[in-house]
DNA sequence: AGATACGCCGAAAACGTTTTCGTGTTGAAA
DNA sequence: TTTCAACACGAAAACGTTTTCGGCGTATCT
């Protein structure tokens, strides 16, 4: 078990200073050719590679981004990891990932954790918990501290930062105007709860759709379910009065339960029901009938925040920053027409 | 914006020894009380939290571990670093992730990048690509630094280090056998190529699984697909010849392709084709219909790996190691009835 | 009173780097 | 021979901690 070899050990080794093997390394002018040669060879026998925390330590800063979101089980999340990652890489950066696990408590422990000299900036989406008790006191902390924030998809507007959301209210107009052209009356909305951001913008896009097609918004077309049990059990109530043709889900999982729940009832999907879900995932790809979706684009959520936050990070490096203006990304959707609806 | 404090900054303001106050902080008996209030005090209200980096120099240990798996989206995995998220937290430590996108290149690179001092251990599947070229120098190297590593699904028997994966042939004989039982005596295995672990393993329990029911294997019903595409192509020709009743699948995305297939070939399911899908995940439990599976438990896989990587941490620390017993944790699958079988 | 003990605190080393500055040697120009 | 620049290298500081050791002042014991 050879542990690894410093430029102590390799000072001592061949009798020069350790400053001597730093720069012989770093290819300085300073030391003859001999003796850079001699080092080099030497490192590379003995595989010298840096020290990655004593870099981190010296030069303040430790390359590496962090990332907590609220679940990693969950498509979305995951294609956005995999972009911050590609770009990341791409920037020399590692990337450590924590969940909240949707805990208010969770979230700030961990962001505490990792504010303490382990990353050099966040990206972040809110934990449901966090946004529903409205306290972002640990954000405003670490942003306070010098440390760039950039927030995606489950952003508030009481943080200030660099932010990469999709334009939730337009999406799902655009799916509900879809809707409404296949010839589709009586659109339900199923959506979560309201304290979730992006579940009031889709509210917001679903009624003004209507409203510009000049159809009645009726409330009792709009679902707010907890969970995927209520959810069926409330489009149930729906179906069985004939209240419905078409129906924008918030997300793929309501989609397919709902789809579901049409199939036993001996309703066609898509003859007597359409039905369109947010967030394209694998879910909609292999359901039977595969599901139309709005196409949130989660790599590219995921790229642009980490190359915000990089740009954010060398950009202090020559301290220009006066240019204190904070940005919000907005990444096109598209709706990816499939079978669920005609 | 006020960088975050330091000891000497907190020494300085007080008229202290930097000694002073670290010992304050670590409620040190050589310190006297007032000293202490007083330190204790003013660094709570600075909001003082010791520099992770400068703890990991001095300790030499980072609390951080280090995962590194061919994708992140992917059900199995994602359920995999939220099980290993689970634990190291409970202990302490942090997580960070790096992928290999199935390329062998940037699982070393991403391995040389955070054994530099950047994380005490590894949590590692192999990508595809390693598992091919069976060039496993990179893993050899860390360990031979003394950093414990462990494996898990994807792993390899010329690596001495802990392991945890499921009894891939043991979970495939089941998963035939139960097929066997419900009359069925045509049964396709669909898989990968060879070289990936766990493919050779469940054709083994495969071929076992006929040969106890006195089946004969017939070369023909094993399929090895790189891809959804060619798996359907083969899938389709064996039941154009009606030569298959059962199919098993080395995953979900196969096992939804092939029901696919059958449905458009108005063959029914369960009715006229039972299928079971390896990796249990989103897609079975959401497909028309439900797929049965052979449950992975990913979460568990990953808490077991933590758990074994941080018990080899701190062990080490006790300096007893003579314990150089390496163990493989072997994670017991259940089969998950669902509707694609009856 | 002198020796001893103890309470309280600071100096310094260590972790592994990078970098600035200083210093000794050499050779050439004056 | 003196002066000076160029060259090659080393010492030391710095990043932020923890911890060992030593020291000083006061109180206690003989």
């Amino acid at each position: 078990m050879k542990r690894k070899v410093t430029l102590k050990q390799i000072a001592k080794e061949l009798d020069v200073s350790i400053s001597t093997v730093s720069k012989s390394l770093r290819d300085s002018p300073e030391i003859s050719e001999e003796t850079r040669l001699k080092v080099q060879a030497f490192a590379k026998l003995y595989n010298y590679k840096p020290n990655n925390i004593a870099l981190s330590l010296k030069n303040r800063k430790t390359k590496t981004i962090g990332v907590i979101i609220p679940e990693i089980v969950h498509h979305f999340f995951s294609t956005v990891i995999s972009g911050v990652e590609s770009v990341a890489n791409e920037y020399g950066y590692s990337v450590v990932v924590c969940l909240s696990n949707e805990s208010f408590d969770k979230e700030v422990i961990n962001m505490e954790m990792l504010a303490n000299g382990s990353i050099d900036g966040f990206i972040m989406s809110l934990s449901k918990e966090t946004q529903f008790k409205k306290d972002f006191h640990h954000i405003n902390e670490v942003i306070s501290q010098g440390m760039p924030v950039v927030m995606f998809d489950r952003i508030t507007n009481e943080i200030f930062c660099d932010k990469v959301i999709i334009d939730d209210k337009q999406a799902a107009y655009e799916a509900v105007s879809y809707l409404i052209e296949k010839g589709r009356k009586q659109i339900a909305l199923v959506t979560t709860a309201d304290y979730v951001s992006v579940g009031k913008l889709r509210t917001d896009g679903y009624m003004k759709a209507l409203a510009d097609h000049d159809i009645a918004v009726n409330e009792k077309l709009i679902i707010r379910a907890d969970d995927e049990i209520q959810c069926k059990q409330e489009v149930q109530k729906l179906l069985e009065q004939g209240a419905i043709d078409g129906v924008l889900a918030v997300n793929e999982l309501y989609a397919v339960t709902i789809i579901k729940t049409a199939n036993k009832m001996q309703i066609a999907v898509p003859e007597q029901l359409a039905v369109i879900a947010f967030t394209d995932g694998i879910i909609s790809q292999y359901a039977t009938p595969t599901i139309t979706t709005v196409s949130q684009n989660g790599i590219k959520m995921g790229q642009t925040a980490a190359k915000m936050l990089i740009d954010r990070l060398e950009e202090e490096e020559t301290e220009y920053s006066t240019a204190e203006q904070y940005t919000t990304e907005v990444i096109e959707t598209n709706l990816i027409i499939r079978d669920s609806t005609n």
